[in-house]
DNA sequence: TATTAGCACTCAACATCATTAAGTGCTAAA
DNA sequence: TTTAGCACTTAATGATGTTGAGTGCTAATA
């Protein structure tokens, strides 16, 4: 167990860290520490920290450095968001004042925003993701043997793909083809609709088209592309600021990461039982705590923002393992709120 | 007037400067001259070279490196495009042989293929761009005041995008301005619509509706989108390795510069008037030659490609001043040539 | 006249060594 | 329990010497 003092030196030791990005020696915390006592003291407290395996030395006279335990302990017990502060606060509402007319234009710019508040990278998800449902799906010839495919989903979002169609294949059986899948699809999850579509479908497409696998390709294509949409990513070239990688092969191997969609939802849908839930939504977790060797000096801040009925979506934060948490945190846990209220209010003015 | 060894020497210079970025020195072009020359001669040579403005050294007693001055002239009087190399020649074959549901697929994989093959900075642009015509406008509702709004080019190529309409806003006034666009205006290059939008179609559909600003918003949005997806940019990343900058706000403006679309148009569509058009279509063109400072360093290899009828479309190359021109220009040769011929069996096969 | 061997000279790159300053742990006194 | 004092450690900095790749120039040579 800790002692008062020796949590607010470490929590010193993680402020002056994170701006400094050097290690930290006990004068320099004797300066801020609130109460008044020797760097000597302070020297003793750090001995005790270093034994809780809270903070590390980079060699063996120098100051200290926060260990991946260290920002863990600070994370679960020593952190509280700041207040946004008021040009922050500022720009936000100007930004979202702007007149939307897409949903997810709303969810575009909240990841712009975040991204250039904080200079590090922003990854927002738009709610009704968690139950996307179909819609509506269409074939519509556009002459030439093409045919522009039509995918609406219950978020009002719509893809199209043009695809061109082999000889063989007759007006009626497109017109098939769409009544069977509005029939027996519409009103899934697209997750669902993926996975039937290989197993309930074809016996059904069978009865209209000999070799069904050209119209099982156009939809599961189109069916892609409809679930990829569902990121926004900013500030993607932040991570040459704050991932201090010796190695351009790895830098370049984390921006693949963040520019792969498959690759991010899995980062941002790892639930994080290990970590005791914080008052606040908003969680923390440490690069290494992840299984990707790529993400160990880097921090993902991340919340889940509830907007009602229209369903759940998340707003995430990667950046340094040595960043501002308070603030960061305290932007995030505002914005979850803003968001969840802005889009109620989309959808209450629109529906 | 170079003669005939200085420019094998200037050759060898940038050869190996390309190869190693290391300053060359007389006995290492001693090494590969194809003539049995001494190192004084080379020096001697050198001498002339330098006097010449083409090469340079980086202090008083070390090698020479190539000039902007020498790499112009050795672009325009010494390069020989090279033959693509088998493996090369052959990884293009597989992949071009893969099947294409979207003209455009062919343009972006294109980007996809030279990007890897030289580990530089590829961008495409499709052909029919240049007369890129509109072919129809459609506005489908979708219930809770959404409308979907559909636009459709001579390319086949389909735009769409979700609106929310004003409560005042009446069925028969979306037909109004369906039919009206699709009267005055179908047939006609994207850019001529995008001009008239504000002068020819405002009278028009101010006789349907009272305050068209909603619907002029509408158009203008969609028609950008359907401009701006005109480019396939791949292996953005790359400059890392091959832009050498020191300051990391340097990479960031560069890498922003490829990832804007306006600012990657004018780069491209710059014609060179100042230097004399090569037998082959590949031009080059340093980075200096540029306006914008941030390209000093580099150079983009540019060929047109002619589909025939189908109009013409862009290759091209972004990649340090040095690099392997022969084998690059090469590479942009032959790749005219295929890409041409694939995009011309694409639609005759499906037109 | 063009080429070459030879040589003195230059300079970046590297290694070696001393100096400095920031920091620690420990001891003994308050 | 805290603190002053001190010996000790180490990265960072700077001065100094050494090396090697390269040049330009001169004088001899084909």
């Amino acid at each position: 167990m800790l002692t008062k003092r020796e949590m607010l030196v470490l929590k010193e030791i993680i402020r002056h860290y994170n701006e400094s990005g050097q290690p930290v020696g006990s004068k320099t915390i004797m300066g801020t520490l609130p109460m008044k006592v020797s760097s000597a003291t302070i020297r003793n407290d750090m001995a005790a920290l270093e034994n809780a395996g809270l903070i590390e030395k980079t060699h063996s006279s120098s100051g200290r450095v926060p260990s991946d335990q260290g920002y863990r302990y600070y994370l679960d017990h020593l952190l509280q968001p700041a207040m946004v502060n008021p040009e922050d606060l500022n720009m936000i509402q100007q930004i979202f004042h702007q007149k939307f007319y897409q949903g997810d234009d709303l969810v575009a710019q909240s990841a712009k925003i975040l991204s250039e508040l904080t200079h590090y990278t922003a990854i927002t998800l738009g709610p009704e993701v968690n139950n996307l449902r179909l819609s509506g799906f269409q074939l519509m010839p556009l002459g030439n043997r093409r045919v522009l495919a039509l995918l609406i989903t219950t978020s009002g979002q719509v893809v199209n793909k043009t695809f061109v169609i082999p000889d063989t294949v007759t007006g009626e059986q497109l017109e098939a083809v769409m009544r069977v899948i509005n029939d027996t699809l519409v009103g899934k999850p697209i997750s669902t609709v993926m996975n039937q579509l290989d197993t309930h479908l074809v016996p059904l497409i069978s009865r209209y088209i000999h070799s069904p696998d050209f119209f099982l390709d156009v939809v599961h294509r189109i069916l892609n592309e409809a679930n990829a949409d569902r990121f926004h990513i900013s500030g993607k070239m932040n991570i040459l600021d704050y991932a201090q990688m010796d190695d351009v092969d790895q830098l370049k191997s984390l921006y693949h990461l963040i520019d792969t969609e498959d690759q991010l939802t899995a980062l941002l849908s790892l639930d994080d039982t290990t970590n005791e839930p914080s008052e606040h939504g908003v969680t923390v977790r440490l690069g290494h705590e992840f299984p990707n060797q790529l993400l160990s000096h880097m921090s993902l801040i991340r919340a889940t923002y509830h907007a009602g009925e229209y369903g759940d979506g998340i707003i995430a934060i990667l950046g340094p393992s040595s960043m501002p948490y308070s603030r960061v945190v305290g932007l995030l846990d505002l914005f979850r709120d803003e968001l969840a209220r802005r889009i109620a209010d989309y959808y209450r003015d629109h529906d």
